[in-house]
DNA sequence: CGCAACTATGTCAGTTCCGACATAGTTGGA
DNA sequence: TCCAACTATGTCGGAACTGACATAGTTGCG
């Protein structure tokens, strides 16, 4: 059974062949908006992969004792991939530890509250500012089986995401601002 | 050190005494909209905060081989769940399994993605009447205080988090629907 | 030419967590 | 009265993942 993780690899290696540190790279920006890993991770997932079949390596001259080796997708890695991405997501439970910290804000400092929630506000703001600056420089949308597609699709979805959170921290702060 | 987890578990105790069976319920519904464990982790954890005097609990008769163990906040627990409340959350990572679906939606054929998508909205929009059930039911908010303020706050979030997907799953909608 | 920063692969111990399994009292309906 | 559903605690194996450690070639700057 392919992980989750197995798919992320793979969604980047259907756009081009890499080795796995830029793998690693890629899982910080601007797949990591939504997908994380430590390329300790990624190391053993790609082990994975090959067993399975569906990524393979051309091995090149490079750094490290092991020199260095660009993935590709196989075909049926590639078959593999399109086909999960039609089926439901398996509900990965939501973890958010600031919506579980409002849960128990009742017990805390409004004064520190109001510190906390204006600190994450300006991070939403921040990263508002950021995706409008990258969605601006990728232009119209492209057809929906063209790669960029992806991109423009994960970006909408993480600014709506963004300014949603935005109008919740300004709710909260609003609210505790009352208090203080 | 606590996991999250074991503050996830301070903050329900935090309203009441509950015992670990009840606790696992909790963590399906309200807290499991943002938080969730199974029954398992959830003893594990009670034993650890148990070692660490953060709770405590009263034994009583009851089913199952140990009878029933009621589970409350000790001070020193009270005290560490208001102190770690206004902390900066430590980014867990966001993992979202349908973003990552769209990052690679372009291998995918449109029609079935179409339906994907549509399965979604729908469960988004089930969810969006759910709550504003859940909201209108709760009335005005308190001061942010009382310990329903929690649960107002986590509503206002979660019913913001359900509007922005649904938005997103109808623009994912609308740009496949062009295609098939 | 030396050295720091970067590229690059890989191992390992430890943590968190889930799913399956085990056990057994309580409650309510047919 | 029986039995199913529910309440209730707990163990265990294994998967997923992180952070630290280990190794070593490449690049570019002073």
């Amino acid at each position: 059974m392919t992980s989750t993780l197995g798919f992320a690899i793979m969604s980047v290696l259907a756009r081009q062949a890499r080795t796995g540190y830029e793998l690693a790279t890629a899982m910080r920006r601007p797949l990591g908006y939504f997908w994380t890993a430590r390329h300790s991770q990624i190391h053993a997932d790609l082990q994975k992969l090959l067993a399975a079949g569906l990524v393979r390596f051309e091995a090149e001259h490079g750094p490290g004792p092991s020199g260095k080796k660009v993935y590709h997708l196989t075909p049926d890695g590639r078959a593999a991939l399109r086909d999960w991405v039609t089926e439901p997501p398996q509900q990965r439970p939501e973890r958010d530890e600031l919506v579980l910290k409002a849960y128990a804000s009742w017990l805390a400092d409004p004064a520190e509250l109001l510190a906390l929630f204006r600190e994450q506000l300006a991070g939403h703001e921040a990263r508002i500012a950021e995706y409008e600056t990258h969605q601006a420089a990728m232009g119209d949308v492209p057809a929906v089986d063209h790669p960029s597609f992806g991109n423009h699709a994960t970006l909408w979805c993480g600014l709506g995401y963004e300014r949603h959170r935005a109008a919740w921290c300004r709710w909260m702060i609003e609210r505790l601002a009352g208090e203080v």
